[in-house]
Formats: C-alpha cells, sequence, structure tokens
DNA sequence: CGGGCGTATAAACCTAGGTATGATTCAACG
DNA sequence: CGTTGAATCATACCTAGGTTTATACGCCCG
C-alpha cells in the first residue's frame, strides 16, 4: 500500500445495492478508489478504517442506524469524514448528523456534482488530519523516548522554572538538572526552549502547569 | 450595564409577531433577558450585539434571508452564537446553517424544551466565547503596548534565536537586543522565556516559526 | 524650546545555562 | 556475574542572559 493512496480512498456504506453501483460508478470515474460495503460491520470488518480517506453512509440501513454508527465512529478514535445521506431525512436527523461532524448530508436522489464536492471537502478534512496525526507521531515518538526523570524535567523547565528551582523541586543537584535538561533537548530534537515549549504545548502535557501564573518567583 | 447580564440576554429575529410573543414569553419565564426585533435591520440598529448572548433567527423573513445574514455575522467579527428556525426548512438549507456554526436549526412549530436546550447550549459557546476572548485581550493589550522594535525582537526571541542572532539579524549590538528584551518581557508581564513563548503561539505571532518539528530529520 | 519617548550603545557586573570529564549506585538483562 | 543504562553528583570552564548606569540622537507635542 502507498502512502498518497489514502487521499483518494472512498468508502461506501449502503444496503442498497443499485446505490452502491451509482456511488462505485460515478467515484471511480473521478479518479477514486472505491471500497462499497452492506453494512457497517462489512466495512469494519474490511479494516478498510485505517485507509479511507473518507465514508459515505448511508442513514437508513437494514438493522442499523448510520447516525449511531457515526457516532460510534465518532467515539472511537478512527475520525475519519463522513458523508451522510438519506432518501428519508428531516431536520432534527440533519442536524444531529452535522453536529456530529459529518462534512455534508445529502438528500437522495442528490446531484453527481454535490456528491462529488462532499467527496472532495472530505477528502480535503481527512488530509488535514493526517497531516495533523503525523506531526504529532514524531513528536510522541520522541517523548516515549525520554527517560520518566527527563520528562518530570521537561514539564518543569516548559512551565518556565530555573534550574535551581527545578532541582529543589525534584530533590536533586542543579548540575543534574542540567545533565537531564541537555539530554531532554537532543533527543526531543529541539533546537531551543521555544521550539521545547511549542513541542510541550502540542503535547499536551501540561501535568505540572498549577502554580505557575500568580506563583511568586522570589524565594 | 452589569457584566454577567450577558449570559441571559436572548435576541429574537422573526417577521411574525406571534413568533416574537411566544419566543418573549417563553423565554422570560425560563429566566431570560429577552429582545425581540422584526429584522435585522433593527437587530443591528440596536447594537445588542455587543450584549447578546445568543441570537435565534428565522430564515424566511420579509425582504431578507436569515441564512444570509447568519453568513455576514460570522464574516463581520460578531461571533454571537446563532439559532436558526424556518417553518419551511429543508436538509440543504439545514446543512448551510450547520456548516455556518448554528447552534441548532428548528422547524417550526418546535418543542419549547428543544428551543430551551438549544437557548441553554448557544449561552454556554457564547460564555466559553466571552472568557477566551477575555484571555486574549489581556494578551493583546499587552502587545499593543509594545514599541515596533520590541514586537521584532519579540517575534524572534520566540522562533529560537539567541540575542546575538537577533542583533545580527536586526542590524544592532547585543546590548541593544537585551534591553528590548528585558523590556518586552516586563511588559508583556512574561515571568519566563516559556511564559513569552506560549503568549506568542496565542498571539498567533508566528512569522518565523514555519514548519521547525515533524518533518526536518538533519539541520 | 524643553521634556518625553523610542532607539541605540557601552562598560561593568552578576546570574543562568550548557558541556566536558570522571565517578558512584542500583536495577535489569543476558 | 559482568554489562548496560538510568540516575546521581562534583569540578572546571565557557557561553548566554539580564540589569544598572550613563550617553546620545531624532522626533513630536505642548
Amino acid at each position: 500500500m502507498s502512502e498518497s493512496q489514502h487521499e483518494t480512498c472512498v468508502c461506501v456504506i449502503d444496503d442498497d445495492e443499485g446505490v452502491r453501483q451509482a456511488l462505485d460508478s460515478l467515484l471511480r470515474s473521478a479518479g477514486f478508489t472505491v471500497h462499497c460495503f452492506e453494512t457497517p460491520e462489512a466495512f469494519l470488518a474490511a479494516d478498510e478504517s485505517d485507509g479511507a480517506g473518507c465514508l459515505i453512509l448511508d442513514i437508513r440501513l437494514r438493522g442499523a442506524n448510520g447516525l449511531d454508527f457515526q457516532q460510534e465512529l465518532l467515539a472511537s478514535d478512527n475520525a475519519v469524514p463522513v458523508i451522510l445521506m438519506t432518501g428519508y431525512g428531516d431536520i432534527p436527523m440533519t442536524v444531529r448528523g452535522m453536529k456530529a461532524g459529518a462534512v455534508n448530508f445529502l438528500a437522495k436522489p442528490f446531484a453527481d456534482d454535490d456528491m462529488l464536492a462532499a467527496v472532495a471537502e472530505a477528502l480535503a478534512r481527512s488530509a488535514e488530519r493526517r497531516a495533523a496525526s503525523r506531526r504529532g507521531d514524531g513528536l510522541r515518538s520522541s517523548y516515549a523516548s525520554l527517560t520518566p526523570r527527563e520528562r518530570e524535567v521537561m514539564a518543569l523547565v516548559t512551565a518556565g522554572l530555573m534550574n535551581k528551582q527545578i532541582a529543589g523541586r525534584l530533590g536533586l543537584s542543579e548540575i543534574t538538572v542540567k545533565i537531564h535538561r541537555g539530554n531532554l533537548m537532543r533527543k526531543m530534537q529541539a533546537q531551543s526552549l521555544a521550539d521545547l515549549v511549542r513541542m510541550a504545548e502540542a503535547l499536551g502535557a501540561r501535568e505540572t502547569s498549577a502554580a505557575r501564573y500568580g506563583a511568586t518567583t522570589g524565594g
């Protein structure tokens, strides 16, 4: 599997064979890779969840509710952009779907161009999501390589404490803090303290953040 | 005008007198302050935009389109949470409204409880928005007090450059950079460099920082 | 025209950060 | 049982950051 394939892979879940074939034809002719499923279970079983760039989901499925399935996906870590469609939609359903993050909500029958525009938007959102995820992954793998002590020091360094304060807080000598600090800067590939602070922000590593503002510095 | 009043002030725009009275009655009995308007122009003229906690907006207005007005509000800096309602809604209208950030989209006639729940959600969103705005305002007013030179230095400091590099970049001596740096730290009320970096992030002052981590493998 | 402000700079002095080199303890792994 | 790696600390040395005091130039406002 190549890398850039993600951005053209579209999955379809609809219990109507005719709709599946129509979408397959439409999307293939637009240059997308298409995988069709009759049920959410089939989709999950195929484990396309990881490679799919977006999901076109029918709401009225035999034995299942597309909106419920959308929210299951949302609750799991699988945040693939979803385009909802239905032949029996109303406004409350639309509101619920959009609030749950759907890219679009199309009433059947829909215009081909509307679907293609929705898919383009969904794939753009997917690409952005993947890029952000990759960015975070690099950081997280660096962070994972830190020893527990280095993480403690990193938290206090990025909270703005001086080495001697960190030493006091952790019951260490200042020189030891310096060594941990140098090691973690190397492991995190941070070129500067400003870099490290931004990394910490991106990681959400705000464990120690309490008592920063308003805390007295002297003493 | 008191401060906490924002969180209970609800504005209604509907060209139907009966709807306005019904909503006024419902919302007042729920403890909210209500202001009703017949047209978007009347709403804007009353300048409730600043004190309103949320806006209940009809879509089919005489001589105006509520969805267009919603997007005008979005385009302006006035980001008051909007609840849309209509007696003649369809799915594309709902999608458009929700994509434009509406809190909810209610078809008339709606249940009182649905409206009250929507208002509660909108006001919660409004409170959060105001809190974030206040947080940013303190920073921005500090930042506004910086001289142009101090801002240049701040940008380079938060980008992770050393004083001597900044001096070279700006054609100054290192001592001058130190002075600007000290001055801006005081003006920004930053207790540490880490603090300042976070402030710069919050201010969106990212001129120099283009994609520092994540992709680069070697320096 | 004088005072305030922004900008720039220097000398002196102090604190904080960072890197070697070398050494010890302890626990885990083969 | 020896090695490896985390963690600890010391001495020494160097660089970077930061303040104080003082000087100087140009600009605008009263």
